[in-house]
DNA sequence: GTTAATGCAAACACTTTGCAGCCGC
DNA sequence: GCGGCTGCAAAGTGTTTGCATTAAC
């Protein structure tokens, strides 16, 4: 109970992945993943590394990047550049939100992905905590701004 | 007719501004505020730094990003990162749209420039156009956020 | 005439890269 | 054992800062 369990199956699905795809399963790849597994959102590249180089001290803040970029690459973290600096965050589920058309009331999915800045950038520049699990926005879709226009 | 009155006009109020509160108006200044007038939009310092170089060669990187920062102070124009390196605009309009704590209810500002980079995202990804006019955002507003956490 | 603002150059902080040795597969 | 991956160190890139000089007021 006192474990986390949560962590570790939150990365185990990225671990597959890698292994997968080819690639080595480094106990360093697996330590990155693990620190970003103990946190909920963004966490910056200084604080995984400084996680990590804890228990490995060898461990250089090259191989955090180099493997951040591959974790990119495959779809497995998202990046996002705050403040000055690049943040990640371990892609944990497949959850969307709806754009609501106003003319023709369909539904349309997005990724929560695409209101990942947004939603930082309320955070930092006022505090302030969006609740994403219930958004949505209202609109025009693209057929019916076609047909509002010619 | 062919002068770009609407730049002009642009960065007069943010002259006007500096003066006001008793900042010097230096040319380089002027220029680096004209640079960003002509532009619709966000524009990289580098972006700036080179076309007020092309006028003026003896400017310094270093005074274009005291000055941008000045102007930020001032809420004359916005901060934004992307793809690792600040971008900056000219703050127009006073609009703006509500975010809504739900804890405590009160209701918080903000401008309409925060919502653009997620507003052209959704337009350029899915051809959906928001509508912004009636947007506001549920969440948890940074007093709140401090009494449920310690 | 004051004093804030600039230019210059050096320092900073974060990130990337070349390369030899190492280790996961 | 092979080839991808790492550690190390050095270079790169965008940004900041100290200080003497300049120029806006």
């Amino acid at each position: 109970m006192s474990r986390r369990r949560i962590s570790a199956s939150k990365h185990g699905s990225a671990l597959a992945t890698l292994k997968q795809k080819g690639y080595r399963l480094t106990p360093q790849r697996v330590m990155v993943l693990d620190a970003m597994a103990g946190i909920h959102g963004h966490i910056g590249v200084d604080d995984i590394f400084r996680e990590v180089h804890r228990r490995y001290p060898y461990l250089d803040v090259a191989t955090v990047y180099r493997t951040l970029h591959l974790l990119k690459e495959l779809h497995l973290v998202t990046e996002l550049d705050v403040g000055g600096f690049t943040r990640y965050e371990l892609i944990e589920t497949d959850m969307h939100h709806h754009m609501v058309c106003g003319e023709c009331g369909n539904a349309f999915d997005f990724n929560t992905h695409y209101l990942e800045e947004f939603r930082n950038t309320l955070k930092r520049e006022f505090g302030f905590q969006p609740d994403v699990e219930h958004f949505a926005i209202g609109g025009l879709c693209s057929d019916c701004a076609k047909t509002q226009t010619g």
